[in-house]
DNA sequence: TATTGTTATACTCTATAACTATA
DNA sequence: TATAGTTATAGAGTATAACAATA
């Protein structure tokens, strides 16, 4: 599949690695649903966290058109998920903050993406701390 | 983050997993739409192997409704990109193939994507070589 | 004049329910 | 009667272009 890699090694963990991302883009329908969110809302609370995040940054962590985050946040707002305020310093900015129940939710979503790691126990302690190290130094 | 893991490095492995996909998920419709697809039907196009697949359980593995492959799969039809064939043993069923000119893009999708890792090359060797050898028993 | 966010529009993605053909 | 796939329908996700308010 990887053709002449200049490093065969670097080439499969990357595979290795889009494998891992496609099955999670199967399984997060479900998970979101749960929750009665949508894929792209749970993307969404993901990237906002404590401190309030203007509409256009959070178009740029999303990579998608400003337009779209529009819609996105109509719909969480129209559940009292999260609010919108104008910025003091530029007053064509908005900033979104999470609602006490968005902040609930949020959290809700983050322990049913996290909790009982399915099938990280195959795994040596070894070989989960080595795994922890590497992904840090490739996320960071 | 992780509220009383059992397993704390194993959960903090998980968060980075799925810190990942949602980076994934944001840079794939740019890559998605160098070759004129869509995040879905790249799904799709990587979950479509050598082998024909029943529609069916293509929408097994992508977890969604067989109505929606519908929709996908005529899409992708009428580009040329993948066939519809009646099953032999269960006249119900068809199974998708991929057309030569489906076979060469879903070549450049898998090049695209696993070419020049980004940043994997901050990994020595043995970190790199590491991380095929765990995700590959994690992935099993 | 340039930028932030919204609106209007169009298309894709997605699920539900009803349907057709086959088993 | 049950199953594989399609169709009809509705709503969400997404981008482009035009627009309003502000800088």
């Amino acid at each position: 599949m990887c053709a002449r890699p200049r490093n065969p090694q670097a080439c499969e963990a990357w595979q290795l690695l889009l494998q891992f991302s496609f099955s999670q883009r199967a399984s997060l329908p479900a998970l979101a649903s749960e929750l009665e969110l949508s894929p792209a809302q749970c993307h969404l609370l993901n990237l906002i966290a404590d401190q309030p995040m203007p509409m256009g940054q959070l178009a740029g962590s999303l990579s998608c058109d400003a337009s779209n985050v529009t819609g996105l946040v109509d719909r969480l707002e129209s559940r009292g998920l999260v609010q919108r305020s104008p910025s003091a310093e530029d007053r064509r900015v908005k900033v979104l903050s999470l609602t006490p129940t968005g902040e609930r939710l949020r959290a809700a979503l983050i322990a049913r993406m996290t909790s009982e790691p399915p099938t990280l126990t195959r795994l040596s302690p070894a070989d989960q701390r080595a795994l922890v190290r590497i992904l840090r130094r490739l996320l960071d």
